[in-house]
DNA sequence: ACTCATCATAACCTCAGCGTATAATCCAAT
DNA sequence: ATTGGATTATACGCTGAGGTTATGATGAGT
């Protein structure tokens, strides 16, 4: 591009002052200050070598000069953002934003991240993490954890929840195992802080398997699961592991499972669309590769959505 | 204008790279560093959302969406670039611009802008003051001192060599006055340094009055006339002055002629067009105001230039 | 395998361009 | 004619955006 052209800190504050009618609406709309839009458009004038605007009255009113300018800047800007405009939208449209609960998301989806990539191919997969509570639907593909909800779009169950205590073998070796739950008292239980009875806690865990809840076991806190299950890897403690979630850490042996007495309820992480049967092709090809993926084996009567018979 | 234009600084990097073919010569165009021009179309490909170039070869090679932005942005910026350009001719079409020698130009011709402002309304004067022995022509008015050259391009003669001394009433008053040339020993008399006999100085002026060079006289050299007459101005010395080109001092009373005796020769100052009979209107309506104005009354032969009948 | 050109990134530096303060000026209302 | 408010221009001080250099990684040609 040749030197010729002025610089376009000028050319934009000038189009700005054009189009806001004053060169103080011209910097409350670039988020500059009234001085800052003064001296750009000076400098566009010494550069041009003429006024483009007619400073005897205030406002300022366009010269010739300046309303031969505008008409050229209105054109050539408007050129070149229907085209960043339409690179913006083809681009986000290869994007797949996928959220969910920050468990979920830490140790299910984010090790499988590679293989979903390499499934989509030309997909772009952003991940949102999200706490239980957080409002709305965030995302092109959600997955939400808690009970079936009847009268909710369609959803995909992608894992029940199923629940037991696992422990590292670093904690295992400084005490002695196997461990059954008879045998809890005095141990260090990692929990969740804050819980709002939306899972299984301890208390509740113990309560479904019909066992009383070991006296003297101690609780230490922590307020997100991902905390809980690093501070399990670590050798802290005993930790409540959900069925499907952690089975990277379970199959590698970085974790071990205590005892094969578990909880299940009907609760589970139901993923969904956002947009429903209006979903982009690249958001369903995604749902569709988690769900293939899920450990539970069969989804809900809806099956696999966007597909046609 | 919408925030969603990217930034130029991005796009004017990245058109560069279109337009050299590499981000090494997109710097070279732009005379920045290659580092500067990669992080500038980085940041512009994470506004987007995409890449614009393809790295897996060397040079880059455009993607789709380089391809496309491409395309606006030589639309855009050649709407643009061709509106600038129309309006800095346009504004240039509006600037005559006079040069002359540095003492004409400082005590004859800017005294006079004001009047010649108002004469050639919707005219830019600029003045270029030039020394003696500067190569050729600049501008579209311009004056020279020096003999008649008759090979040369219409001139016209606005003022001739008459020369005198004066000094300022700060001066006299601390010395005898009247002062003639005969009491000039031991006198301060200022003169241009490095002169090149042509024009009067002091032992030429002295000669051609028929009188001897006065002894002991004390010479104080500068390098710019209007370095000669401040010094005049501020009491230091006795200047000579040139007829016409001092009356504003002369009729103020800020320098005091101090014989009636005076140098005269052919010499002068003489204008011309750099463009002869076809320089545009603008400079032909200056450079007959200035005749006009000038202290020599008759022009030469050729008359007002421009004039038809 | 080697060499060269091209490109990306880290670390450091500086001045272009910002904001604030304030004065000048136009315009509408009184 | 006067006044108050809005708009614009300019001086001064400050800082971080964007430059540079150094250097490593990599593609392409030989």
């Amino acid at each position: 591009m040749s030197s010729r052209l002025p610089a376009f800190s000028g050319l934009t504050a000038f189009y700005a002052a054009v189009r806001n009618g004053t060169l103080t609406g011209a910097a409350r709309s670039l988020n500059v200050s009234q001085p800052a839009i003064s001296r750009r458009i000076a400098q566009l004038e010494a550069d041009l070598g003429c006024a483009l605007f007619d400073r005897s009255h205030k406002p300022v009113q366009l010269t010739d000069s300046g309303r031969e300018l505008a008409t050229a800047l209105r054109s050539g800007f408007d050129l070149i953002e229907t085209a960043t405009d339409r690179i913006r939208r083809a681009a986000k449209g290869r994007v797949v934003t996928v959220s969910g609960p920050s468990g979920f998301v830490a140790f299910w989806l984010i090790p499988r991240l590679g293989q979903l990539q390499e499934a989509c191919p030309g997909t772009i997969i952003r991940i949102i993490s999200m706490e239980h509570g957080e409002p709305g639907r965030i995302g092109d593909v959600t997955v939400r954890f808690g009970a079936q909800d009847p009268s909710a779009q369609q959803e995909i169950k992608i894992l029940g929840e199923e629940v037991f205590p696992a422990a590292s073998p670093l904690y295992l070796s400084r005490i002695q195992t196997p461990l059954t739950p008879d045998e809890f008292s005095n141990k260090a239980l990692l929990t969740m802080e804050g819980s709002r009875r939306y899972w299984y806690d301890w208390p509740s865990w113990f309560d479904a398997i019909g066992r009383p809840m070991p006296p003297a076991a101690q609780f230490i806190d922590f307020n997100a699961y991902a905390m809980v299950i690093n501070a399990a890897l670590a050798g802290q403690g005993i930790c409540l592991c959900w069925s499907g979630l952690l089975d990277t850490f379970l199959d590698s042996g970085a974790l071990v499972r205590l005892t094969h007495l578990s909880a299940a309820s009907d609760r589970g992480y139901f993923m969904s669309l956002r947009d429903g049967g209006a979903a982009r092709p690249e958001a369903i090809a995604v749902l569709n590769w988690i769900a293939q993926s899920g450990a539970t084996p069969a989804p809900t009567a809806a099956g696999r959505l966007g597909e046609q018979h």
